[in-house]
DNA sequence: CTGAAAGCGCTAACAT
DNA sequence: ATGTTAGCGCTTTCAG
């Protein structure tokens, strides 16, 4: 039983104009049609085909996200930004998990929803700029993380070398010095350089304090275990760090995890930062220092470049030129993981 | 520079049909003029126009999954096991936060977006059944989650009531005897029965032990915020429980973190059971027992009741039968903030 | 095995 | 203020 405009024009007995008129809001009809109309509309319970509007308008106010994993509470804020930001523009936003695997992110990218989605906003892992180079489909993409590519396409995100040189120069501010690194990436990829870890050791080089390579721990993925593995892999080195610096808010609570195991006190005995400002970091019973960065910025930049492009057209050819490369803020939150309990309302 | 079959079909020399039987590898076509048709495609870089397919075919190959808000990382692994399990079966996953509001959830039931998705998958919160009943919308829906209508729609859920029974069970096993609940929904809008705060109330009734009104503490909302508000009251008023059951693990977190600036240990003096078994819960200083609801076995069967849906045609004509009450498996998993820490492998 | 033509339901010119 | 008509790009009979 699918009511179509034709069907609604018979039974008003008026063109399928008409009708279209009414739908759409149209000013120019008598009360007298429009309620004809209406009414006609109510009786057969027409809805209007939205596909076939997207056809003849060639848009479908629809946008994908690409995310590696919704069980990443860091993704899963992000990605409950993006979708809140979206409805304000009065976009649906169409999910896709890449699992951090290239294949996948290649596979967003060349536009496998060829015309359904009116853009993409993809947060790549794996990709590389050659197959970000040989993209066809011409459907605005943004992206976003730690990722750079020098190639044509908006990207957002903050400042991730200032932001960890931040989270260093605080664990430096409070006496410690013998901060571990926690998140490096195996290099079987020979991945490229890692803004964070870079931020690391620029700000123990700018304060004349020893980078020791011994207190890099490298992980293989960005999980809670897995920085439960790296921290317990650096203990039963030997290792006696007074401080670590993690990746992501995952990996330092995984790592807190093994140090309450193992009887260490945070931050009497080992201070922790993470990054992500993770809800979850703010209620442990040790609460946790981070970086924030401002998710909401985020996604609001996200769904505009997006929007943007779809208004003004490819950055060739827009107004306000070419790509950008947009910096959002981010905050250093010091809570008790690094200065106790005693600093400030414990749930902040 | 857009281009379609036509064009296709005319650098290739042959009719729209028999690019279309290259595009849909269709059996009988001569390698030959496979092999012109494909040159013709890559040539022009040709992409088969998904939407006017989609107009076509009256399928779209997308499902919407409305959900609260996918800051609650239950739900956003909810959503995570949801995009996974459509990916395996070719449907791509459009997201709606309904942030618990009535008039949103309607919306998204009422076939906001006609046509474009071809099912939806809804966990209401505070949609009533008359709502529900009122629908046209043709699309196949499957509701999620604790909330039960009497209507012909497919219903996925754990037995709530036996769930929060073993919970109950599990902490009278341990000796504990004055059992708060936390998290009962305040009764603004004469909420309809709470399952788990039934389940509660049973068990207690059934091992002889009174349930105390006084130890059911009322929340706003279901976060780890509401969590600590509701334990710091309860604690305010002059209760004194030997164990905690909240509504799901955030309200749990949030109490343990007020127990934790109260001093009281969790689980010598408080014993806490929570519920969704969130990775979170499994990495705290104290790892939270919980009611572990299978997630996965949830998001397929909701998807696989919209994939059949559409296979086989609605309730009434289904070989099948009418709607169904699907109860996926639940398990209480033992950790610290009950047994303590000796209790097994640690990160379990 | 391939071609011609109809039509999914809608919007946008262009008429009237 | 309303009607007519032509597609958007595709799949699908129906011929050949």
């Amino acid at each position: 039983m699918r009511v179509s405009l034709k069907d609604v024009a018979e039974q008003a007995g008026v063109s399928i104009k008409t009708v279209s008129n009414v739908v759409n809001k149209y000013e120019h009809v008598t009360p007298a049609t429009r309620e004809k109309v209406q009414a006609a509309i109510d009786a057969l319970g027409y809805r209007p085909n939205l596909t076939a509007r997207h056809l003849r308008k060639g848009r479908t106010g629809i946008i994908a996200l690409a995310v590696p994993e919704l069980g990443n509470p860091y993704f899963a804020e992000l990605a409950g930004a993006v979708v809140d930001t979206a409805a304000e523009h009065d976009y649906t936003v169409l999910l896709d998990h890449t699992q951090g695997r290239r294949e996948r992110e290649l596979l967003v990218t060349q536009g496998f929803r060829a015309r359904v989605i009116d853009g993409l906003i993809l947060n790549p892992l794996e990709l590389e700029a050659e197959d970000l180079a040989s993209r066809t489909d011409e459907a605005p993409l943004v992206l976003i993380g730690e990722r750079r590519y020098d190639l044509p396409y908006d990207h957002i995100a903050i400042d991730n070398i200032a932001a960890a040189r931040a989270a260093v120069r605080h664990l430096l501010d409070i006496g410690r010095r013998r901060i571990a690194f926690l998140g490096a990436r195996g290099d079987r990829h020979s991945h490229p350089a890692h803004l964070r870890l870079l931020g690391w050791q620029a700000e123990l080089a700018a304060s004349g304090v020893t980078a020791d390579e011994a207190l890099i721990a490298r992980v293989e993925g960005w999980d809670r275990a897995d920085g439960a593995t790296a921290m317990a892999a650096l203990l039963d080195a030997g290792q006696h760090p007074d401080a670590v610096f993690a990746y992501n808010d995952l990996i330092a609570i995984g790592a807190m995890r093994v140090m309450a195991e193992r009887g260490l006190r945070v931050p009497q005995d080992v201070a922790v930062v993470g990054f992500d400002d993770l809800t979850e970091g703010r209620y442990g019973a040790v609460t946790l220092t981070t970086v924030a960065p401002d998710k909401r910025a985020i996604a609001r930049m996200a769904v505009e470049s997006i929007v943007g492009r779809l208004t003004d057209g490819p950055p060739e050819e827009a107004p306000g030129g070419g790509p950008r490369q947009l910096q959002p803020e981010f905050a250093l939150l010091e809570r008790e993981s690094t200065v106790g309990r005693s600093a400030g309302p414990p749930l902040d």
